[in-house]
DNA sequence: CGATTTGCCTAACACCTTTAGGTAAATGCA
DNA sequence: TGCATTTACCTAAAGGTGTTAGGCAAATCG
């Protein structure tokens, strides 16, 4: 009987692919094993077992969304490299929202350091180049980037912001604005 | 044989407590048949079914939450209303993992209706009455509070802010200083 | 072309969810 | 107080998921 191809690559794509489908808390083993229509044991010998697939989902949707904030930001600065980065988060979460909520998965220190995490927080410094704050409050800045970027964007795939108006794309055009004005003008200590 | 004395409501609450030991996404049926002592099936009598299970316990985190907040908020105004809500959010989510976990679950359009959302959404609404905001900008200004509060706790509970200095509560203050200029100075459309 | 490695298989077990139907404790009513 | 009804918890059973162990056949390599 052929041979299906399996690799843990594939598998971890596969995975992102059914994330986006059923929700990232329905990737299950079986459920991936019917769609590359094999056994579910034969899976175990690609991954570890069900926890590794789901980082390794989660590593794979950090360095799609690393890739494109790189994209986004190239050539870019300012309030447009603040709103471009902040765009990718969003439309991200709304073409993907099983990957974006992988991406949330808690790591170990060992797993988040293999991730792209770093690549992440390089980008939300290199914005901030264009705004002129110094350590340690770029640091805070940094961190608040993160929190409106994620907490937006959760909020609004949660559905906390559908059926009231204005609309959702109104809110997050005027918060950032809201944000650059923000960094332009950050409150000393 | 003595009874155990369940009750749709005990469950709820042993379920959010259970949240918290092991996790939100830990809380299984079984496991909470054990806590009673008691089989499996028996809870079927006083919850649906898991999914059932877990929505009461979103809905007590809820109501906690906003119980919370009330008194929070109680002879407080401006930023210092501000920063004591925010707290609230922050404590509960360090003191009580699971349930904030919960409280995160996506609920339907009835059970949101049941829900205490609505009066966190009046709470967040009464901070602003601090600030010379009008609609559309009140709305766009909730937004961005209940993003900045729910990002930055669960950014700062996955871990993302342990270990790199300063340390989370330095940069907490410092947003909150933030978000209160930004109000007191709302850049206009 | 034969030997080895690799990929997927069957089998089995443990655990969780859910439903159906039984028995004993609690409750309510004469 | 005694009996009927309701209620609370039980046993039994079936289906799904996770995981491991060991086997056979296909791919690979000498």
């Amino acid at each position: 009987m052929a041979r299906a191809g399996l690799t843990t690559e594939r598998l971890a794509r596969a995975g992102a692919e059914l994330a986006d489908e059923v929700g990232f808390d329905q990737v299950t083993v079986s459920a991936l094993a019917k769609r590359f229509d094999v056994k579910v044991a034969s899976l175990y010998s690609h991954v570890r077992n069900s926890h590794d697939l789901r980082v390794r989902i989660a590593l794979l949707a950090l360095e799609e969304l690393a890739d494109r904030g790189a994209a986004a930001l190239a050539g870019r600065a300012g309030k447009d490299a603040l709103a471009a980065f902040a765009n990718v988060y969003r439309d991200y979460a709304r073409e993907h929202p099983g990957r974006y909520a992988a991406a949330q998965l808690r790591l170990t220190p060992e797993e988040a350091a293999a991730s792209a995490g770093g690549r992440h927080a390089r980008m939300t410094r290199a914005i901030l180049r264009g705004y002129d704050l110094t350590e340690p409050d770029q640091t805070h800045a940094v961190r608040l980037m993160g929190s409106v970027f994620h907490g937006y964007v959760s909020l609004e795939l949660a559905g906390g912001f559908s059926h009231s108006a204005p609309d959702s794309q109104e809110s997050w055009t005027r918060i950032l604005d809201a944000l650059d004005a923000l960094l332009r003008n950050w409150p000393a200590a």
